[in-house]
DNA sequence: GGCCATTTTGTTACCGGTATCATTCCTGCC
DNA sequence: GGCAGGAATGATACCGGTAACAAAATGGCC
């Protein structure tokens, strides 16, 4: 390893390369860009310039000349720790950072507006390129419309005006229609909050597959997504339609919450009631009993999420593409209905 | 409101808001940053500029200019979407928020040295000023040593060399005393994976205090923290020692693992076994039966990882802090030990 | 009132890239 | 061989701040 250089103390910059290369730091500039007219011999210098050098464009620069960075802001507005959006958010980010686009999170009380402001404003003094908002802060939207329209923003978890990511409907409907194959036909619901697209989507298809089986919801609930308030629909919801057989979870941590309040009841689990979630958490394998559930490819949606952004910042990425089909998993939770 | 402007197609910069004031922009840049040495009126003309103009200073500027920026690099070691690692991540970007810092995060899986070193870059590509490392990922602290040695670097839940962010041999001596107290003797641990500070720490917590009460283990299994691992180490567990009335878990989900292997094994809880784990996950208070466990202070660990990483910056920041002693959870899962 | 020490303010260069336009180099063709 | 015209390269300005030093203003004191 013939290198020698004692270390630089400082890292090395485009007018080094040029210096090295013999060239000016535009022409540098330009292979850094794949420029066309560039010749080849002459990128072939630079690079070996480049490369002995140990050199690195600066993001930060680049962003000052050009005025456009390659930093994605999400915003989390899930107010909380919830199983999806965090894979969402881990998945956006490293989809990202593949196309080399890196990310700046900001957390936020989705039903607080004037932290959703700060937020995005924070975002966008970060020179945030692009926002991606995980969960259901449709303010984020008009803020960002008053600030700097020319933004682009991707709602992953928003409103249905947004291109859907993952199909969520589609997932609801192979939930039901899981139910429906073993038999039940007295199938309730509890769903997520209304203001998530996820859950009315979830819920509508709910409604659509059971319709399509001629049949209509025995009752529905709302949670908030959370164990607990699942706890509490799942209360109200056994002493309001004892004679369910079988219900939808919007979500994994609320058919927890279903488990225990079912449990309180004295129901036999599955003999008595069918429970079926979605998310596939870690956990989820582990509940008494084991729960049926959904799993998402989360770090597609993040792909997507990426993709979706990148498109609107006119910057064309090929990124591998799979179905976003979920995938029904079956444990211990679901079983015919009692005769 | 008289403002009228015709919405400025680009945002004001730091020149315009001098020529508004009257003054040269250098007198802008020193009261933007509190520089001393400031007449008074000339500080109130230039902010009445400033509050006119709607101005905000460009970070990507300011990091070039002074090669220093208001970035935080977290790196997400954990491979996985462990329930305190990800409160801990909210809790650095907002406690980072609310003293003017932003935060990227890279996640990376921390066995793969490739990805660890590639993240590092990333993050020091981003010129992140500062490194916070949540996860066992050794390897970041090299990486960064010999890519850009005067960059500062937390780890949370990294190696013992660390000042202590939060207790965590306190909270096992406080889980221990708990089952201690309801007279169990034959106790023992699923510790989590050993690279883990976390882990380690707790685990030696549990021995310390069981030697306090003249106690021995009566045997440590290890996991990898998720409820598989955990039922799969528990099950292991019961089978060599089956005279143990209590079990005391690394965290949450290490407990729901054994809460199903128990079950598996047939044995009546907490009558036959007691169990507690550590996090308080909105979910323990459902699994069956609801788990005893501890509460952290996640948020203020998140602050004083922002406070240490500035310190080590050289910047002063007071933050209100407060004590980060756990706090027992008690609920179903623990009880006194059968006759 | 003049002079010197301090404040206060301004000037200019610079951080590390990109944009724009000018210049030089080839190449083909008459 | 000379020249047009496109390809390749270079020179310079600029993005929006900060750093370093120079200049102007102020104030105290003899």
């Amino acid at each position: 390893m013939p290198s020698s250089n004692p270390a630089p103390r400082t890292a090395a910059s485009i007018r080094d390369v040029a210096r090295r290369a013999g060239v000016s730091h535009m022409t540098v500039s330009r292979v850094l860009n794949d420029s066309a007219n560039v010749r080849e011999s002459t990128r072939a210098q630079v690079l070996a310039a480049i490369a002995a050098l140990n050199y690195r464009p600066s993001p930060v620069a680049r962003a000052l000349a050009s005025g456009a960075s390659r930093m994605l802001g999400i915003l989390d507005a899930t107010g909380g720790l919830l199983y999806g959006p965090m894979n969402t958010v881990w998945a956006i980010e490293s989809a990202a950072r593949q196309v080399g686009y890196s990310a700046v999170v900001a957390g936020v009380d989705p039903s607080d507006r004037d932290s959703v402001r700060q937020a995005v404003e924070h975002l966008l003094n970060q020179e945030a390129a692009g926002l991606i908002v995980i969960g259901p802060s449709a303010g984020a939207r008009d803020v960002l419309g008053e600030l700097a329209p020319e933004v682009p923003i991707v709602t992953m978890h928003g409103t249905s005006e947004e291109p859907v990511i993952i199909a969520q409907a589609e997932a609801a409907r192979a939930a039901t229609r899981h139910l429906l194959q073993l038999g039940h036909t007295r199938i309730a619901h509890i769903a997520g909050p209304a203001d998530w697209f996820e859950a009315t989507s979830r819920r509508q298809g709910f409604i659509d597959e059971l319709a399509a089986a001629g049949l209509e919801p025995l009752a529905i609930e709302s949670s908030d997504w959370s164990p607990q308030s699942g706890y509490e629909a799942a209360t109200r919801l056994l002493a309001r339609a004892p004679e369910a057989t079988a219900v939808f979870c919007a979500n994994d941590s609320i058919a927890l919450g279903l488990l225990h309040a079912a449990t309180d009841a004295g129901l036999e689990l599955p003999a008595q009631l069918s429970v079926i979630g979605v998310d596939d958490t870690p956990e989820s394998a582990h509940f008494r009993p084991p729960l049926t559930t959904l799993r998402q490819d989360f770090a597609e949606g993040g792909r997507r999420a990426v993709v979706s952004i990148l498109a609107a910042l006119g910057r064309d990425v090929t990124v591998p593409q799979s179905s976003l089909v979920p995938q029904l998993i079956v444990r211990a939770s679901t079983a015919a209905p009692p005769r």
